[in-house]
DNA sequence: AATGAATGAGCGTTCATTCAT
DNA sequence: AATGAATGAACGCTCATTCAT
């Protein structure tokens, strides 16, 4: 089966392929050691497309950044559709998350994971779309929390669900990693591990009960 | 061979120093784009002392991550000493590690947060050292659980504690970014409300037992 | 052949609108400064355009000193047309220089300006044209020196002339930039200086005249 | 005679050295034209030496108009040390000053005739260094002109000895490059005629006395 | 023990130029 | 007549690393 490599492509392909190496190569190297080079080459054009199209390496992070971010936010959106009640909606956002993060490891690793020092713009664009990936979790774990929690539950307070959130986005990554190392597990099983160990725990949090030390 | 007259540091202050100097550096800038240069200079010296007692950028990093895990797995150890019940010893250690973590950001951060391509062998000694500080959290999750199940309680899985070990670690580390933006917050408050998240989740997930999607 | 139906510009035109656009471009910058991307930009064309009416980059400087060559050729051809005895003719060309270089600054700095290194031939034929408009400048001064010096006038050399041509060239290149930070003046009121300045004096060039140091 | 090419150089020595080929390269191609590569071949080091002394390719060129306006300061003051009386003083110096651009090309060149677009600090800094030159030459045009008028001269204007400093600046530029092809001519040849056609006209300029057209 | 001097190799970026339509 | 797509080659700059003292 013979891939003819179309020569010529116009514009909106193109950058997509070019972002489409991007991702993967900013991922597995990171930002700094990322050369635009090896991401024209896996693009199979020349570097000079790259700059023409994106402008920079740092242009480039950029696109990768906000399309990786709006893919994401689409399948919380997607997820939202299938659920019709708040309730379902967390596990569904929920599994839709972990789905999307083992699924597009690459992206999930350039959201969330590329820390190193870059120009002040380009670290506050990234702040935002991270930002904006945190919130959708936050909303998630907002709504089902409320609903479970039934009609007289007091009011999750922002620092709460905040913190839960972060806690969850943060587990999900490092679970990630420990997934490649064991092969049988599956984004399900981990998403109803993950969720077994902390549904309880977050509606704790919610009632303010604590456990003694 | 008697170590007199040298008002230069000995090799061992200085050797500390440029690891001191190197920690700061590539938790800063991230691997690649921490340079040599910097680090020298912040160290006081010139950069063929730094080549004289690391060998090299690899060497050096790979300083950082030996020394830091080393400090990491001592403040273990001194939570342990002061809890002499295996209960109190999950605690205590859980709090060590938050306290260790926010308290050594740089240290931190050269651990768990550098994915940067290196060489093959270096990147096994990180993934080592790494893996050793995974184990030690992990130890503390079984025993934790294993004592506060009481005695007829089953036997924690690898995986299973292996799992949990992997969602506290990755939630600490998300959790430590967000008290940043949380100045109100300290170690032992995020500790205790991630215990209160997870403490009754982690039997659960102890016992087989799993909520209904 | 008629010409209807096109409204896309003839060629004759477009030349003339890519050289305008270039006569800025390369003066604003300087040779290798230029881009023919913002050429062509300016001109309001695409960049193949350019190639196909210039050829190449250094083409199109080519045919940027050519043209304005051509039109310093002609201000001095229309100041003598109105200047109809010899003598007056050397103050109306002058004149008329300091006009040109002063109201085609662009046209000038191209002209005399760019020393930049091109290839041979192009060199070549630079140059060629600059000792054209020198030339010009040399019949000017030796025809007006010889009228005002009279019928018993000993020949003016090839040399002095030449010499005089240069000097007067290089006062007014550098005078041009000193009249742009000297807004009151005028091209006819600086003419008017130089001439105060170097009239007498070329007379005793003329003359074979020398101070005594 | 071999010439042991020194390896190892202290840097004030490299640093003079990477200056000198800089200022021919610069004036040999100008500003843009010029590589890095190539005056650090020209040099005998390696393109690293020239970043880690000069900063950057601007710094390179700022430090070389730096010291060739030094450079020709000093021969100024050189030629004025040697003349006694003020009115000495304008034919030492302007004899100087021919003597200097003609025997340093490439200094002067780099000092005058660099137009290319640069970065507004270099170019300011640039300026000043010319205006500096500038102001040299109207120094002692002014000086000569006073003490040559006689004691009831009239006080030169700061704009008619600037205009007849630029004129003189600019014609011996010029000049210069006119000798190049008139090889039995000297910078003193060149110099006494120069002043032979401007040293009458300086005092009419000064005088106020003007020509009829 | 310590350092100033030096470099090979690579990276981000740009540009003149051409091809296919 | 006109252009969007594409690139080879070069340039400014930096960095990890070593040599000579």
């Amino acid at each position: 089966m013979t891939e003819t490599r179309k020569r010529r492509l116009p514009r909106k392909v193109r950058e997509q392929q070019i972002i489409d190496a991007a991702v993967q190569v900013f991922s597995k190297r990171g930002y700094h050691a990322a050369s635009v080079d090896e991401i024209a080459e896996l693009a199979g054009i020349s570097k000079p497309m790259v700059y023409l199209y994106l402008d920079s390496k740092e242009g480039l992070f950029l696109a990768c950044v906000h399309r990786e971010a709006g893919r994401l936010t689409e399948a919380f959106r997607d997820a939202a559709r299938g659920a019709h009640s708040p309730g379902l909606r967390l596990r569904a956002g929920l599994s839709a998350f972990f789905a999307f993060v083992s699924d597009h490891r690459d992206s999930w690793v350039v959201l969330h994971r590329q820390t190193s020092a870059m120009s002040e713009t380009v670290t506050a664009e990234v702040s935002k779309a991270r930002r904006s990936v945190m919130a959708q979790v936050e909303g998630l774990v907002r709504a089902g929390i409320a609903e479970s929690a039934g009609a007289g539950a007091p009011e999750l307070g922002d620092e709460e669900a905040d913190f839960v959130a972060h806690a969850l986005v943060g587990a999900a990554d490092t679970l990630t990693d420990w997934m490649e190392s064991h092969p049988r597990e599956t984004p399900e099983r981990v998403t109803q591990r993950l969720m077994n160990m902390v549904w309880v725990g977050m509606r704790n949090v919610l009632a303010g009960e604590s456990l003694e030390p």
